[in-house]
DNA sequence: AACAAAAGCAACCGCCGGACG
DNA sequence: GCGTCCGGCGGTTGCTTTTGT
């Protein structure tokens, strides 16, 4: 048996909602607040709606000191630097745009900046160029190559970056995201590195290079992922690991890193909590098993074996939802 | 001008987790 | 410890507007 709807949807208004109902919300809430239940507030109000719906509807329409319209170079710049950083969670990110709703901005993620980002990227797929953030303009398109993707990724690394790891610390004190913050400091990418990381993120492209601090690079899907003692902050993009990016990655490591690189592999479960469960040596999840390039393609092959897409899987339910692999000194 | 396709965006849905009894 | 309620959130839907042919 399922839960039972928070309102009788039967004697609900559904659908847009006329300048009658916003006033008549907007007066009620001003005069009288929240009163801390969203769903008593309707019939107080005088409202034929959903709870939910009138709170949806003063969050993201009604409240005072709403932003609406065109978002700046510099807002582009804090959506893509924090969504590279801690991935879909609109309401963190919009916390740190003042006057911008989650759902604002969740829009205009998945209507524009995505496609300014694709674009970027692989500006073949579009038909005719889009304007971009000042910022990133002056940075050279990372090569088309899927191959050759993680050497890119090691040059950026060697010429772009500050320090190794391609990552910069700096304050954001104001921050309310303590699962970024390490002793009031946030990871932030480098924007050159940022194409690379988004590339992976928001693109149908196989490759999700996702490199973090402390030279690890992390695959995979877990888009929560950020250790709360900051030893790893990670985005990615929910799929599953395929062989190509294993030898990508060994290309990345071979062309642009360094020699006889070793991995972890980890995999942990659907609760998201367990990955921030760290363990004593800095790194999280599931205790981790050490391999070298041989072991990690040892593990994909025998983990591949009738399977048709070739596909890792470490579960009887051909799912591999959380796997990682580390590169450590 | 008419139509189709694409883009934009408000709103809905359902899951999750914290609070509380 | 358990069950219920509610707020919050991210993903998705579907209507409206814009753009292209």
């Amino acid at each position: 048996m399922g839960r039972a709807p928070c309102c009788d949807k039967a004697s609900v208004k559904k659908g847009p909602w006329s300048p009658e109902e916003d006033s008549k919300l907007k007066l009620y809430i001003e005069s009288h607040g929240t009163g801390g239940n969203w769903i008593a507030l309707p019939q107080k109000a005088g409202l034929k709606r959903c709870g939910k719906s009138c709170r949806l509807r003063w969050l993201n329409y009604l409240r005072p000191n709403i932003k609406h319209g065109e978002f700046s170079d510099e807002e582009d710049r804090i959506i893509c630097s924090l969504f590279a950083s801690i991935g879909s969670r609109w309401s963190i990110i919009a916390a740190q745009l003042p006057g911008r709703t989650d759902n604002d901005i969740k829009n205009y993620w998945n209507t524009k900046l995505k496609k300014k980002i694709m674009a970027m990227v692989n500006p073949e797929t579009q038909r005719k160029p889009h304007p971009f953030p000042s910022s990133y303009q002056t940075l050279p398109l990372p090569s088309q190559s899927l191959s050759s993707l993680y050497k890119d990724c090691g040059s950026y690394y060697n010429t772009l970056c500050k320090n190794p790891a391609g990552f910069e610390y700096s304050n954001i004190s104001s921050s309310p995201a303590n699962t970024l913050n390490h002793n009031n400091t946030t990871l932030t990418t480098n924007s050159s590195l940022l194409f690379h990381t988004l590339e992976g993120l928001v693109s149908p492209l196989p490759y999700n290079p996702a490199p973090v601090k402390d030279n690890f690079l992390m695959f995979g899907s877990e888009a929560s992922c950020s250790s709360s003692d900051g030893s790893c902050s990670q985005i990615s993009y929910g799929r599953e690991i395929k062989q190509e990016d294993i030898s990508g990655f060994q290309s990345y490591i071979s062309n642009g890193f360094e020699e006889n690189p070793k991995f972890m592999l980890s995999y942990g479960s659907d609760n998201v909590n367990q990955w921030g469960d760290n363990k004593p040596n800095g790194y999280f999840g599931e205790t981790p098993l050490e391999y070298d390039l041989e072991g990690v393609k040892q593990l994909i092959s025998s983990n591949s074996e009738g399977n048709n897409d070739n596909n890792m899987v470490f579960d009887e339910n051909k799912t591999l939802e959380k796997v990682m692999y580390y590169y450590y000194h």
